[in-house]
DNA sequence: GACTTTAGTGTCGAACAGCTACTAAATATG
DNA sequence: CATATTTAGTAGCTGTTCGACACTAAAGTC
């Protein structure tokens, strides 16, 4: 073990480590989070004790693959924090599954509002890394193509939209939203439609980024600041 | 102890959960970190032992005032990582230090490029750290006010434009960012200039946020994804 | 066939971002 | 002292972007 830096006194004993899995998707046009289902008074999310060895990012992988059978789409920290009891140190991960998925044996596809909170009574723990997972997820959009991710592999615009509003908790403007998508160059045309209900067939799409070349510039932007 | 609900086997060792601490600050235009004095071979940052019944957060703002005998301008998690011996659990916090704060008794500020490497031979798992926390205080600059944290109480604009310049990795139009940063009422000037050897002395300004009112919408930017 | 609903596009004006060029006020140099 | 140099700060022009409106397109409903 190489030689580490320590600073301060040693006292107390140490936290116990655990995983906490907050799996987002998306069922028709809501934002849903895995939780078991409600046998046993409180729903609750996936949590797993963090053995030594494996980095808790590609431990999260890996509990989510062995939950939905495949690989999530994708996988974003949301945090490190106490417990409410303060006993344990809850390593919180954002799972990304593609809408669409069934939700695994035991468990359960829940509505969670665009601040987090899940219907229904929910363990404390649960609530509190529910939170802080959707505003990861938020905060994240335009860093990482979450919102492709929540989507199955082909999308029609307006689902790919109706996201964003979900995420952003505001209205997009249509003309504009599309124009700069257009302009990232991030999606292709499927040569497929699908109609739903009334109106017109919408086209379908998928994620292919066409930007490898460097990443681009952005103004500097203070407007979120205070 | 609530019921909280567990997934999958629980066989092996629990990691020991540590405190990572990335002081950030910056000194004559560059980003430094405080690192130990390089008495004993490579350099580290602070570490210490994470104790059950308080919030990572929480311990490390604590231990950064005990450090520095003040609070620290911003606590930021960077993430949590398995140690490169697979031993330990690292939480790492990146700490925004305003300028011109002397380092501790036994530390120093030293250099770190942009990307984060710091200067000469430092600790694996510090690389990693300070790569991760300098990466969190660029991808955060657009939601907290990390620059304006970074720099003294009064600073001057040309001052405050470096720092993104620094920490965005490319030049800033002048004129641009002082419309931006005036539409967005964040700074007031103080009746005071600052001479800074040859040229006309600058006005300088403080953080004083006009923007109590909620917050900004601001469009949708697909420019940064792949 | 008329109406409603959703998809998708064209155009225009206002706001914005970036460029050049300018003024202002200090130090450096002869 | 006079001039050049350096840095601070601003004004004006211009091309781009964004949001609004209006319109066409294609489906189902009545």
């Amino acid at each position: 073990m190489p030689d580490r830096a320590s600073f301060g006194p040693r006292t107390g004993r140490a936290p116990v480590a655990e995983l906490h899995l907050v799996c987002c998707s998306v069922h028709s046009g809501q934002l849903v989070i895995l939780m078991r289902e409600p046998n046993a008074g409180r729903a609750a999310i996936p949590t797993q004790i963090l053995e030594a060895g494996e980095d808790p990012e590609v431990h999260a992988a890996r509990v989510a693959r062995d939950l939905f059978g495949r690989a999530p789409a994708g996988v974003v920290q949301a945090g490190t924090f106490a417990t409410q009891d303060a006993t344990a140190l809850a390593v919180t991960f954002t799972i990304v599954i593609p809408a669409g998925r069934d939700a695994p044996a035991g468990w359960e596809w829940r509505r969670a509002n665009r601040s987090g909170a899940a219907t229904g009574s929910v363990d404390g723990d649960a609530t509190g890394a529910i939170e802080r997972a959707v505003r990861a997820l938020r905060e994240r959009m335009d860093l990482e193509p979450i919102a492709f991710q929540l989507l199955a592999h082909t999308f029609t615009l307006s689902e790919l939209q109706k996201l964003y509003e979900l995420l952003l908790g505001r209205k997009v403007h249509k003309a504009s939203f599309r124009r700069s998508l257009a302009a990232a160059e991030l999606v292709q045309p499927v040569d497929e439609w699908r109609t739903e209900g009334r109106g017109r067939p919408a086209q379908l799409f998928r994620y292919a980024p066409r930007k490898a070349k460097g990443r681009q510039e952005r103004s500097v932007r203070f407007e979120l600041l205070r």
